[in-house]
DNA sequence: GAGCCGACTTGGCTAGAACAGC
DNA sequence: GCTGTTCTAGCCAAGTCGGCTC
């Protein structure tokens, strides 16, 4: 139902604040509490919860009386936080930051850690409008030998990992001892009983409960991470032989894969199943870790791609170091802080929030949500530019013109050597053009007209003057300003995507099938709104119109949907900003599970190993598709239906993509995610091999290479060896070990740039092995060539500089320079600080040459914002004095506000 | 348990801003 | 100040995955 909205009621961000970002946060301490668990240990954490703030979502009515019918009767769930710590939390409870965080506000959290000014810290906090509390559990840096060491009662032999028990060997050293507690210590697995035999291979019991029998002894203590500690891991894995196709194709490029450890089998025993009813508080003492072998003692954590180059390097730390790093760190936060902290001091926006969002279906995201609306692309204004149809002009009404005009700036794009988007095109342009148009046919179009007023248009664009250009931009902004802003729980958070998607044609990507399908206008009528119950409903910016609905979802985040005008059953949300605290609190989240993973990882691969040779077919593939998804950091693969561009994932891999070359490689090529190609011939263990081949066997190319299997199945499967765990942590956890590992293994004494190199290596590695391609720039041959030319350019300067040199040694002047001028009289010193100079840019120029080159086709910012834990960074960055701007741009720290105040000691 | 719905996260591309070199 | 290059924010497509329904 059309919901109209009222006319006055708008908040009007404008009135304050208009002049930076916003710098409000969440100050209540109930909102420190987060509980950053995955979603299924909330939400059984939830249904605990004495349902306080519950209310439903659904029916409410406006306060201006109208419906606002929600889509489900859903009933939102407890706002109550759940009485427990934080266990996955604490990334370094051991370090200074530990004690503190017991009692202390985040900000004398972040002090702690980091020796920072009062104000500095003040400003920086405030400035982050996304900055998401740290949580201060009280296990952080605790030992926590609490009075569950019940579990201690266990058989010694629980206490040790499963695949070393299997194998008969004592393994005391392998005791739970990290940082982080795994969720099980929520209490979700209060008390776990041996049920059966060990060797019992089929025992029902899932796998994280089975290998919960580790019981920890308690000693989570959180110490730094000593790398020494750790063993060479290089003699206990086979090297693999990754075959790279040529760059240029747009293939993939991943070194270094990793072949997991042999003999690494564990057996399976049993327990019960977490007794979910058991009261938090009960539970947070009953902790049960997977942790079967100490995370310092081997390499099971790291990815093969990092085992196989694994040195025994390590890291010092000194406390000299520390303070030195934290303050270079905090000073480049300065500058940006000042501002926020006035915004800070002005706003009437800062409430205290007794209730933190926290993610999780079902779960509360917030309480109060103000916002208003979304902004709408201005109506299309006619240019009136005929194009031609058999090279004469034809006269095109405004909705037809529109339509042609989104065709005709396409003229330089792919796109048009594409018959389904012209096809597309035509089928949509045609309806419009209506039967009794002249234009019957696209071949006799001619758009070229229009193209070029487009390219008017866009130079008179450019030559504008800057003073016009700015008065544009603030013109802009004042329009959108309102737009931008939302107070969730009285704090000022930016909106992401404000701004509705204007019409155009769809431009899928690879080969989708409704490429150049016309993407309609959207109207406020398609448009439903998630607003706070008592929050005034947005103005509808479009007079006569209104709204499609409006919702008072507080179990959403989204601010506003539409349908997708080309999959309809589809929708495109408005969200917060990635700064917002809701986006940084779920960030938080996504790298804690994956850091638990490291935890579990060994057993993980232990298990999936031992079932590479299952009789039962589908726990083969599910064991196959695991490793690959671990050793190669594969997508999940859902199905597709049909309208969908033609790509694979993991699950949904074809017999004809993967190819077995004797003796035990496998060579992969298939479309992944975004139509991007993956090819790379790995070594695999033998059983994989085999396997693979059987799974082939029987099937056409085009058949499912797992043919039992699916995501729900294997993510079903995956739960079960740890909570929460889906096929997307691996690569979350591959991709932020290998930062971490690289990071610390190859950073060396040296300046500030030279660390940064070795920061953009580790971020290229884990580019390559979550193959992150990007398209060559149109310029890279250009740019290639002018370095080219400059260096034997610069060549030639440095043998004339040799001959002068020369000379001057013999005391005769210069030869004359190419236009024949006479050069000047320099001393052979002078000379050779001239030709050392000369080499010095040589180098460098070839230095950067062959980074252009390495990286033509490697992104290396979607791995940065996605997959990697911003804490290793910034804690790399406070232990190596490397200015954190150096690393993360603007956008990332805000996007990474919540890690900044990570001990220097973090490691994944 | 299959299929679908809904709510997110992930990801490459690009216009334009910012920067570097001259 | 100009020009070429690099960086970045924003765009929006394309994934993942949990939960619901039947």
């Amino acid at each position: 139902m059309a919901v109209e909205a009222p006319a006055k009621h708008v908040y009007d961000f404008n009135d304050e604040d208009d002049d930076g970002p916003a710098v409000f946060k969440r100050n209540s301490t109930s909102s420190s509490k987060q509980n950053p668990l995955n979603s299924e240990v909330k939400k059984a954490l939830s249904q605990r919860s004495d349902g306080q703030s519950g209310r439903p979502s659904s029916n409410v009515r406006a306060p201006n009386g109208q419906s606002s019918n929600a889509q489900k009767n859903k009933t939102i769930g407890s706002s109550k936080s759940p009485p427990l710590r934080s266990p996955i939390l604490s990334p370094k409870a051991s370090t200074s930051s530990a004690k503190a965080s017991l009692v202390k506000s985040p900000v004398a959290n972040f002090k702690a850690s980091t020796s920072l000014n009062d104000q500095s810290i003040q400003t920086l906090k405030q400035n982050m409008s996304t900055a998401v509390k740290e949580e201060k559990s009280p296990l952080k840096g605790t030992t926590e030998t609490n009075s569950d060491d019940d579990d201690d009662d266990d058989d010694d032999d629980d206490k040790q990992p499963l695949s070393v028990r299997l194998k008969g060997i004592s393994n005391q050293g392998n005791k739970g001892v990290r940082t982080s507690i795994p969720v099980q210590s929520q209490g979700l697995v209060p008390k776990i009983e041996v049920k059966g035999s060990v060797e019992d291979p089929d025992d029902e019991a899932p796998l994280s409960v089975r290998f919960n029998m580790n019981s920890n002894t308690g000693a989570l203590s959180c110490k730094p991470y000593d790398s020494d500690e750790k063993k060479p891991l290089v003699s206990k894995i086979q090297q693999n032989d990754s075959t790279m196709k040529d760059k240029q194709q747009k293939s993939s490029m991943l070194s270094g894969k990793r072949p997991l450890d042999k003999g690494n089998s564990s057996d399976q025993s049993s327990a019960k199943k977490p007794k979910i009813s058991d009261s938090p508080r009960t539970m947070k003492c009953k902790q049960v870790t997977l942790k079967a072998e100490k995370a310092d003692e081997d390499d099971d954590h790291i990815p093969i791609a990092q085992r196989i180059k694994k040195s025994t390097s390590s890291d010092s730390k000194t406390s000299s170091m520390k303070q030195k790093t934290t303050k270079v760190v905090s000073s480049s936060f300065k500058k940006v802080n000042k501002k926020s902290k006035k915004e800070m001091k002005n706003s009437k926006y800062i409430k205290s929030t007794k209730v933190s969002p926290s993610s999780g279906d079902g779960q509360k995201k917030w309480n109060t949500l103000v916002h208003n609306g979304v902004i709408f692309p201005p109506t299309y204004k006619p240019h009136g530019v005929k194009m031609l149809y058999g090279g004469r002009p034809v006269d095109l009404t405004p909705e037809q013109e529109e339509v042609a005009t989104m065709f005709a700036v396409m003229k330089d794009t792919d796109y048009m050597s594409k018959t389904q988007f012209k096809k597309n095109f035509w089928e949509d342009w045609s309806k419009i053009l209506g039967k009794n148009h002249t234009i019957k046919d696209l071949d006799k179009c001619d758009f070229t007209p229009i193209y070029e007023w487009h390219m008017q248009e866009k130079e008179k664009k450019k030559q504008m003057s800057s003073e016009e250009k700015k008065a544009l931009k603030e013109d802009k902004l004042k329009q959108e300003e309102k737009y931008m802003w939302a107070i969730v729980d009285g704090v000022k958070e930016k909106v992401g995507n404000f701004r509705v998607e204007p019409p155009g044609l769809f431009r899928g990507r690879g080969e989708h099938p409704k490429m150049g399908k016309l993407k309609r206008r959207i109207h406020p009528s398609d448009i439903t709104i998630n607003i706070g119950k008592d929050a005034p409903i947005p103005e509808c910016p479009i007079p006569g119109e209104r709204w499609k609905d409006i919702k008072h979802d507080n179990t959403v985040t989204w601010l506003a949907f539409w349908n997708d005008p080309i999959n309809p059953k589809e929708f495109k949300y408005v969200f917060l900003a990635a700064s917002s605290s809701l986006k940084g609190q779920s960030d938080k989240e996504k790298y804690e599970k994956a850091r638990m993973l490291k935890d579990y990882i060994k057993n993980i691969r232990g298990a999936y190993t031992k079932d590479f040779t299952s009789k039962d077919v589908m726990k083969r593939q599910i064991a196959v598709a695991t490793y690959l998804i671990d050793k190669l950091a594969l997508r999940a693969g859902n199905e597709k239906d049909d309208d969908e561009a033609d790509t694979v994932g993991c699950c949904t891999l074809k017999v004809g993509n993967v190819e077995c070359i004797p003796p035990n490689k496998l060579k992969f090529d298939f479309l992944g995610k975004d139509s991007i190609q993956y090819v790379n011939t790995v070594e695999v263990e033998l059983p994989v091999y085999k396997a693979i081949g059987q799974f082939q066997t029987g099937k056409s190319k085009t058949d499912d290479l797992f043919d039992q299997l699916d995501t729900s199945k294997l993510n079903a499967h995956l739960k079960e060896l740890m909570p929460g765990l889906t096929a997307k942590v691996f690569r979350t956890y591959n991709a932020s070990i290998t930062l971490d590992e690289m990071l610390n293994k190859e950073t060396k004494d040296g300046d500030v740039a030279e660390k940064v190199v070795i920061y953009q290596r580790a971020n290229k590695e884990v580019a390559i092995i979550c193959n992150h391609q990007r398209s060559i720039s149109k310029s890279h041959s250009a740019q290639m060539s002018r370095l080219t030319d400059k260096i034997t350019e610069l060549k030639g300067v440095l043998k004339e500089l040799k001959i002068d040199l020369d000379r001057a040694k013999k005391g005769k002047p210069p030869l004359k320079d190419a236009d024949g001028k006479q050069k000047r009289n320099l001393t052979p010193e002078a000379i050779n600080k001239k030709i050392a100079q000369t080499n010095a840019k040589i180098e460098k120029m070839e230095r950067d040459m062959q980074t252009k080159e390495d990286l033509k086709t490697v992104a290396l910012g979607t791995s940065k914002i996605n997959y990697l834990d911003p804490r290793i960074t910034v804690a790399w960055c406070k232990r190596h004095e490397v200015p954190i701007e150096k690393i993360f741009n603007k956008s990332l720290l805000a996007k990474f506000a919540w890690a900044m105040d990570v001990d220097p000691d973090f490691r994944f």
